[in-house]
DNA sequence: CCGTAAATGTCGTCG
DNA sequence: CGACGACGTTTACGG
């Protein structure tokens, strides 16, 4: 990884374009040849970008005032001219072991499925990721009654998961084997917007306590 | 700006939980208080970071080692701990003058209003961003015909633009004023679900050449 | 400040 | 490799 501090301007052109004028910035090039532009601020996104795979070009004198382009085969193309160096090192990082991430939706699936008696008594799992012509629902059940419910987990419900699990409603109620089925909108929390919208369309929404659902399940797993 | 790579693990919980293993990284302190930890690839975004507004809090020893906490206002908490310093540097950057975008959305859309005749002979402009209490429509014309037509316009077209363009036209085809008003879901490129969702609905896909309308648009602007 | 839509989104997963 | 949905999405914009 190589650090520089230079007074530079940025242009590119591709997917956009993109300028920005002179002044001091970090320019941030990695192993891969990505190049990061970053400023003193903003978050964590740099100014400007280019991701791997892609190929710089240095075109510098004694004193590190150049030019770098740096292409990739899509045809973008980022030019930074850079006309003052004031910091420039290189730095040997080694492979990294990456991100351990822990409580998303995958999570919240799982431990739903496993306890699909949260959602009422008698219930019973069908499958997770049951497969529909337009991808699949993220649970299907049966309540007491035997009838059919399909389960749409998020972590934030909004409208879009609403409008996803009506699609999937849609579809599974052409089939005579599981009409009808009922909807059931699943998060940890849930705009008003998007209870109003499945409410509108029959959908029953439920608010997941995480906490809980992994309390419970740490407490039936040591049952064994 | 500060720039210091180390041997460090690192430890975040907030929205989710997350752990980092023990490896060479940098990490990036900007002026506004915010952190980064980027390793040697993966793209723009950090391993780990956390977001201005935030405070830090460094613990360490002579040698750099010890512990660095960050923390936000909602709680969210990433903790580094640092074994080993490489290197450590601060610069004086100053304020950034910022990016300055060309050729978005925005554009598309311009260029489409500009020659909305692009969709249908005779075809005539009523407003762009014409309002509905749900939220604009990019575009609404009428064709030949005198019937309205509304226009929902992506770089993309997937499968929630159609969604939104659903949305709108429900709404319009209250008002009797303009019902029934077509939908035409337009897009530089539409992926295969987009369309087919568009199909079902009855709404039409047309794909748009940026290149040509620019091209159209230059034409045109030299008549003058 | 909330809600919606865009993004040079990026990132995983699965076919 | 492409399509699709999630994301600690982030970011910009409008009410």
């Amino acid at each position: 990884m190589r650090l520089v501090i230079a007074r530079c301007s940025v242009d590119y052109a591709g997917r956009l374009t993109a300028h920005l004028a002179s002044a001091t910035r970090l320019l941030l090039v990695k192993a891969d040849g990505s190049v990061l532009v970053h400023s003193d601020g903003g978050s964590y996104k740099p100014l400007n970008w280019m991701s791997p795979p892609c190929s710089l070009v240095v075109d510098a004198g004694d004193d590190g005032s150049g030019t770098w382009t740096v292409t990739n085969k899509a045809g973008e193309r980022l030019v930074i001219t850079v006309e003052e160096v004031l910091h420039d090192s290189e730095h040997d990082l080694g492979i990294d072991p990456g991100l351990v991430k822990d409580g998303v939706e995958a999570h919240l699936q799982a431990l739903l499925a496993a306890q699909i008696e949260t959602l009422g008594d008698g219930w019973r799992l069908v499958r997770r990721e049951y497969p529909t012509a337009i991808g699949p629902v993220d649970i299907l059940a049966r309540d007491a009654d035997g009838g059919a419910v399909a389960v749409e987990i998020k972590r934030r419900g909004e409208i879009d998961g609403v409008e996803q699990l009506t699609r999937y409603l849609e579809l599974l109620n052409r089939d005579p084997l599981l009409a009808p089925v009922r909807g059931i909108f699943a998060a940890q929390e849930i705009k008003p917007q998007a209870r109003v919208l499945a409410q509108d369309r029959g959908i029953d929404c439920v608010v997941l306590d995480y906490d809980a659902l992994r309390g419970l399940d740490d407490a039936e797993s040591r049952l064994f």
